[in-house]
DNA sequence: GCCAACGTTGGC
DNA sequence: GCCAACGTTGGC
């Protein structure tokens, strides 16, 4: 299995929001990067990924699974733009801050932070734990 | 609200 | 194929 990060604004798309969606999840849409869709081809269902708020939270808020593999995205024709489906899987005890991150010499390497523009991003299994274990929640 | 970083577009 | 111009994202 592997592990991914996916970025949203709150204000566009939360967690809120994807926790309601529950078992169902929903397409992660609206991706208009060639780097981040690739990284969505390459996810397999079962992979698990954080849900981070950016702009006004700047904080790692919950988990979710991959549950569908990548396919044509809905809200374009342009056939150049596909996404997977997530859904929730367990919300972090408490949200892990972008400063968290920063400040954790083990996580310097994080695209998170070497690449705080990229919105779909691979997590490898070290910072997958490290991040999850600052989140109160087991990996 | 500003600005740096980055990706994309289009002219040459 | 290069590079300048432009648009967008996201942290501060």
């Amino acid at each position: 299995m592997r592990y991914w990060l996916f970025k949203s604004e709150p204000a566009t798309w939360s967690w809120d929001q994807q926790m309601a969606k529950g078992e169902a999840g929903e397409e992660w849409d609206g991706v208009r990067n060639y780097q981040a869709r690739n990284f969505m081809r390459d996810m397999a269902v079962g992979d698990r990924g954080f849900f981070y708020h950016s702009q006004t939270e700047k904080a790692v808020v919950g988990i979710v699974e991959v549950c569908a593999e990548a396919h044509p995205d809905s809200t374009t024709d342009d056939d150049r733009w596909e996404c997977v489906d997530i859904k929730a899987v367990q919300p972090f005890a408490h949200p892990v801050s972008l400063d968290m991150v920063k400040n954790d010499p083990r996580l310097s390497e994080m695209v998170l932070v070497r690449n705080s523009r990229l919105s779909v991003q691979p997590v490898t299994d070290e910072e997958w734990r490290i991040v999850c274990d600052m989140g109160g929640v087991t990996a």
